[in-house]
DNA sequence: ATTAAATATAGTAAAAGTTTTATATATAGG
DNA sequence: CCTATATATAAAACTTTTACTATATTTAAT
């Protein structure tokens, strides 16, 4: 059983969780743990918009997921910090579970769900 | 390196991961780590309004992340799955981290932020 | 200077999520 | 049967996200 978690804590969590919760922004962190990518390439690798890329990017900077650094007109996106390292970890500790039979997820109820409110 | 990660899994976690970014649903799912719980019990714990709480649970009974067995008038929430237990883990090992000092956040950024886009 | 490339920013409409207040349902107890 | 308790559901107002289209900015190259 894990130590109970503080609600600062909590607070930034929350906002990360969210964050990441998006499959777009899923794959570009996952992208990025392979290292540091500029905007273009990550729009071609998922084939996203050029503003949606750099809208998701910006999200991730403000909320402290990703940062970068210039060098002429390119921007090299990474990971800002090792929370986000231990997610994909989950995540795919998580998958190889579900592949190996090891665990099941009964998906059903959450296939084709728009809103839930 | 972590394994890459495969689409399907992509959406559901993204689902998962959206649905955990609020704090209140941070904190009832850690609560749940604790053993099975009632409506009313959690309620009370986050002195949160009864319908608000119905509300959080049926959201996440909606995308598999609590389940719950009814016993008269009360209905008894818990964890619907292994990996809400691994995000849970993982929340507090970076709180671990994060309180020994062997890790740090910028968190200047993310306080008192609104709307992002 | 002009143009092209890479990326950011702005604006807007639609969708989804959140909060609050009110009400319904079901079960247990008298 | 009647009432209280526990919880669910509904509806409305509000906020935040998302997706899209258009435009601006910056740097590099000619």
């Amino acid at each position: 059983m894990a130590k109970a978690i503080s609600t600062e804590f909590i607070q930034m969590a929350a906002r990360i969780l969210k964050t990441l919760g998006h499959p777009d922004r899923i794959k570009i962190v996952e992208f990025l743990e392979h290292g540091e990518k500029t905007v273009g390439q990550i729009q071609r690798e998922f084939n996203l918009l050029q503003p949606v890329t750099s809208q998701h990017l910006k999200v991730m900077y403000d909320r402290n997921i990703v940062t970068f650094r210039q060098e002429g007109t390119r921007y090299f996106y990474s990971l800002a910090n090792k929370f986000i390292l231990k997610i994909l970890d989950c995540m795919s500790e998580v998958q190889e579970k579900l592949d190996s039979g090891e665990w099941d997820f009964d998906f059903s109820k959450i296939e084709n769900q728009k809103e839930l409110v």
